[in-house]
DNA sequence: CTTGACAACTTAACACCGTTAGGGAGACGC
DNA sequence: GCGTCTCCCTAACGGTGTTAAGTTGTCAAG
């Protein structure tokens, strides 16, 4: 008996479980035949369905990417400005949910046109508020960029909320850099507290937006 | 005969061909074997210079920054705009000219204190420009990782100055997204040139920590 | 009711990877 | 002459992404 048949697979479930796993075992751990296994399947059957691993990486990146807008509401009548800073805090808050999911991220192309939606409504609010196209391109890659950057860089210190990488003591480098007091001191805010670190760069970036094209 | 014996190993000569052959197999290909098979030894002999791989790539990185502050003029007295633009010009000219340089780069720590000095240049720099410490902090993280997260996006295209990654036509991306016109549109903006885009983003940024830190 | 095509897998294997164990040649101090 | 230390070698291990070829179930056509 139990002959019941497991339902085939398809690249969303796939993605999904891969997703999951990434969490328990990291980029390191997330092979092929652990991802297999947690489907009840062996390694090569996900090649019926991905032409590669990396086709698979690409497909969790989009999996991450429809989650992210699907937690976004509607936006009310946001300026710019609230639009800017929820959409990337939204961004950050979505890598962090995810073990090394900036590099998972970063190194990945979106196949579909899934994110073309969110670009086109991002980009429609920042020319309607005085910028150029160019400029609204402009800066929405850059504080995307920026976003970016800093998950990646917060992730390899704190892989997952909580849970401190080893040999990031800020005591210790603090000791190691006596011969340079502002470089040790600023060890502080550098390695503290990430919320505020990230709301700080945000902001200088917005407010260069602001001063640099006049935005209303 | 030739009994000319090799000049034993050490960790900056083996990061130095690593380097090299980094640009000519990229990161993937970057095995051990290859890295030993280029230094006239096999693969394990790394081992008695490193604990590891990941310990190799931390001492290219730091050949890499060496060489990037090997490449700065002494810095006649700039401003801190000057100095803010210059040095992360030069970082962006040094991930570039290693083929995935930004990844490379961003995976690793230093281990000793060879970026301290600079560092502690920069923010006495800013500081004496009338910025906090912790401002001055936040304005050379924030320039820092938009840089890198900058050439990480660029080499992903781009891994090389001129040979472009393929599926990334800006045309055929334009065509494809016929239903979001601006998102088509600033394809170009995005995809084209990387020089002004960067320099455009970094203006962005240092108009913010003028506008919002009120530097002098 | 049989046949054949097709989707969705499996088993077996390949080349290669990072890494470890154990050994060996040469230099050097005593 | 002997032990020690440095620096490298050979051999091998378990694991990886990936491919080739075979197997099973479903389902439509005849």
């Amino acid at each position: 008996m139990s002959t019941e048949r497991r339902a085939p697979l398809d690249r969303r479930r796939v993605a999904a479980t891969a997703l999951t796993l990434l969490n328990e075992v990291g980029l390191d751990g997330l092979t092929l035949r652990a991802i297999a296994r947690e489907l009840d399947v062996k390694a090569p059957a996900l090649y019926w369905h991905f032409k590669d691993k990396q086709a698979l990486l690409d497909e969790m990146a989009t999996e991450m990417f429809r989650r992210m807008t699907d937690g976004i509401e509607p936006a009310p009548d946001d300026g710019w400005r609230e639009r800017l800073l929820r959409s990337n805090r939204v961004l950050r808050r979505t890598l962090l949910a995810y073990r090394d999911g900036a590099k998972v991220f970063g190194g990945t192309r979106f196949t579909g046109l899934e994110h073309a939606e969110q670009q086109e409504a991002n980009l429609r609010l920042l020319t309607s508020a005085g910028l150029t196209l160019t400029q609204a391109a402009r800066a929405l890659q850059t504080t995307f960029l920026y976003t970016l950057g800093f998950v990646a860089e917060e992730q390899g210190v704190e892989p997952m909320p909580g849970e401190r990488r080893e040999g990031f003591d800020v005591e210790a480098r603090a000791r190691l850099m006596a011969g340079h007091p502002l470089a040790a001191e600023a060890g502080a805010a550098l390695f503290g507290d990430y919320d505020e670190h990230f709301e700080e760069g945000l902001a200088l970036i917005v407010a260069g937006i602001e001063s640099r094209y006049g935005a209303n």
